[in-house]
DNA sequence: GCAAGGTC
């Protein structure tokens, strides 16, 4: 048997689904797969010549350092499995190259076409062979006659987008790796320990944005809010209005204002509007909506969701799930798709109703990607799901039938009403027709009836109550929220921002209630000594250069060294700072030093020797106390109040609790 | 051991 590639040409691919698809488009279905060392690869001739498509599993190589201490600017790409035993894995593709590139003599980087893909094309062509020899296909999907065209136009290689993606993974290194141990050392000489810490471009923000959070709610101290109710009653059935105003912020107002309306004694519709709503179907998923929904409707984690997407995909049962599309093109060939879920007893009626459209439109939304369509199912009949599993392949399948679906219409009425001089509301609300939501039955509408009245009648008031509550504080973040928030800012990628979240998790920074002591040490750490890594604008810039470098504006090696130039400069100034301090003196948060009275964090300047986050406690009630004073409060009856508030924040509620021991003690004796 | 980025 003659060897495999003599001369051949070498098609790298990011993936073997890729792989797969990239060999059947251009040798028209005739390329053989074969298991070559473990590893898939499709064989074809055209015109004579050998063609190999040999796949990758993302990175084979990764940035590696033999050296210890900061700063650290000596690193190496050096392949993957051989430092890291996570990464075994990767050691069958490794081999397959190795044995096949440098018998080969050109290539065809097929990567994904990104940055990323040009890199991991790049690394691999240039580690067994000659990269000048190499050509880029450049295509947006994997479907046939893109991947035809893209092999037919083949471009040059990509070298300023390669240059991009090496600066882009450089300085984070840089970044990440000299802040991580900046951080380790610090933590070691304060408690003597050596624990595993980390820091970086993507991981840090996202820290602040927790502890920011955190602290907020702790400190948090709420106002009183006094809402009127009132009961009308029409035909023996009582209804509570809604109101149309905000309520009231004082007690005697509220009260004065349900004698008059008690008084006066009915109500009046001023407006009766009747009007049809029509809902459109949701955006197909892209795996953030994804992630956020088997969160909201089964408290599945993102990191959960992405590894059961990635097993559905390895069954052929979803497409790519790291996208960030909400677009589903035609070519995907929907009809058969549908055809296909509708043998699942489960979906057949629906899969029905949808095939009975003339023409399948789905209701793409705004988001796009630059390698991947929205996530869809492949048709493929799934035979056994485990139950999460099957969860998620039911959120994918609904979600993809919605998308093709009618609106769905609601009838809603409007009442306005007017009691002693102040709007309220009645709502009425109808499923007219369910359209989409049939398929997609996640979303809670709650119908509601509204007595038949018309302008002008006067309603007997059945019922007036004042209602207290409270202003609440921020809601909390949880690892749904995180990853959105993430999105928010552009940080992070679809592949990495579940996984990253874990990682905030896994170094005990956070908890399942916010910031831990440890990530606030950690923020107030990289907030004093690197506080530019916690920036949102860091990852502006490298976008800005990285952009730059792909026009060829700029080079790779001049942002590398103007990175070291500045991290070398913070750790520096980071280690002289250090060298001969007590741990007292680092003023950190999360450290108990003595010094704040109530929690031993280091105090700052203030009155009662506070910590910063007590001292923001004690700011917002002396500042919140102004409100309710003006509602007839006195201190101590404020105090006392907010103790026994369930929202108020712990840290306030921890120096109401030192104020009122302090104040027995200084008027005691 | 430490990043963020691919994918198994
Ligand atoms: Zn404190």
């Amino acid at each position: 048997m003659s060897k495999i590639c003599n001369d051949c040409i070498a098609i790298v691919a990011e993936k073997p689904r890729a792989a797969a698809k990239i060999a059947s488009a251009i040798s028209h279905g005739r390329a053989k797969k074969i298991l070559y060392k473990g590893v898939p690869i499709w064989i074809f001739r055209i015109d004579g010549e050998e063609y190999v498509v040999i796949p990758s599993a993302g990175h084979l190589f990764s940035i590696d350092t033999n050296k210890s201490g900061i700063p650290v600017f000596e690193y190496k790409w050096i392949p993957r499995h051989v430092v890291d035993d996570d990464y075994k894995h990767l050691e069958r593709f490794y081999k397959a190259f190795s044995e096949i590139l440098p018998r080969a003599k050109a290539y065809i980087n097929a990567c994904d076409y990104d940055i990323e893909g040009s890199l991991i094309g790049y690394m691999i062509v240039k580690h067994w062979g000659d990269v000048r020899k190499m050509k880029r296909m450049k295509f947006s999907s994997l479907v046939e006659d893109e991947l035809r065209r893209s092999f037919r136009n083949l471009g040059p290689p990509d070298i300023d987008m390669i240059e991009a993606g090496l600066a882009r993974h450089e300085m984070d290194w840089i970044w990440g790796i000299n802040v991580s141990r900046a951080l380790m050392m610090l933590f070691n000489k304060i408690s003597g320990e050596r624990r595993v810490l980390s820091a970086g471009r993507v991981q840090t923000p996202t820290l602040f944005e927790v502890v920011r959070n955190t602290i907020e709610r702790n400190t948090f101290v709420p106002t009183p809010l006094y809402s009127v109710n009132i009961y009308i009653e029409v035909a023996g059935k009582r209804y509570k209005l809604e109101s149309a105003e905000e309520p009231f912020k004082r007690k005697q107002l509220a009260e004065e204002y349900a004698r008059t309306a008690k008084s006066s004694g009915y109500a009046v519709v001023k407006n009766v509007r009747r009007e049809v709503l029509s809902y459109k179907p949701p955006y197909p998923f892209n795996l953030g909506d994804l992630q956020e929904e088997a969160h909201r409707i089964y408290r599945i984690s993102p990191a959960r969701t992405l590894k059961i997407l990635e097993d559905l995909y390895l069954d052929s049962l979803i497409s790519y799930p790291r996208t960030n599309s909400q677009k589903l093109p035609a070519s995907i060939g929907h009809r058969d798709i549908i055809q296909s879920i509708g043998r699942l007893g489960d979906y057949r009626s629906i899969a029905l109703k949808v095939l009975r459209k003339e023409i399948l439109t789905p209701n793409n939304g705004p988001m796009d990607d630059p390698a991947h369509p929205a996530i869809y199912p492949t048709g493929e009949i799934p035979r056994r799901l485990e139950k999460e599993h099957a969860k998620i392949y039911d959120l994918v399948v609904r979600r993809y039938l919605a998308t093709f679906m009618d609106p769905a219409v609601i009838d809603r009425v409007s009442i306005d009403i007017e009691v002693a001089g102040r709007a309220y509301k009645l709502h009425g609300t109808k499923i007219t027709y369910k359209g989409w939501l049939e398929a997609y039955p996640f979303y809670k509408i709650e119908e509601k009836t509204v007595p038949n009245v018309k302008p002008g009648d006067r309603i007997n008031i059945a019922l007036v109550r004042i209602a207290i509550s409270y202003t609440r504080p921020e809601a909390p973040h949880n690892k749904a929220t995180l990853l959105k928030w993430m999105e928010s800012q552009g940080i992070g990628t679809e592949s990495t921002r579940a996984e990253i979240i874990e990682t905030l998790f896994r170094r005990k920074y956070v908890d399942g209630s916010g910031a831990t002591d440890l990530g606030l040490m950690v923020y107030s750490a990289i907030e004093k000594y690197f506080p530019d890594l916690s920036r949102i604008d860091l990852t502006r810039s490298f976008e800005e250069m990285m952009e730059k470098i792909r026009r060829g504006e700029l080079r790779r090696e001049h942002v590398v060294e103007k990175t070291k130039i500045v991290v070398g400069t913070a750790i520096e100034r980071f280690l002289k700072n250090i060298e001969n301090i007590d741990p007292s003196e680092t003023k950190l948060l999360g450290i108990k030093t003595g010094g704040c009275p109530i929690c031993g964090y280091a105090s700052s300047n203030n009155e009662h020797g506070f910590c910063p986050i007590h001292e923001k406690a004690y700011e917002k009630l002396v500042e919140v106390y102004k409100e309710w004073a003006k509602d007839g409060y006195g201190w101590e009856d404020y105090l006392e109040k907010l103790s026994k508030l369930e929202i108020t924040g712990t840290a306030a509620k921890e120096v109401i609790s030192f104020l009122r021991k302090t104040q027995r003690k200084g008027s005691g004796d």
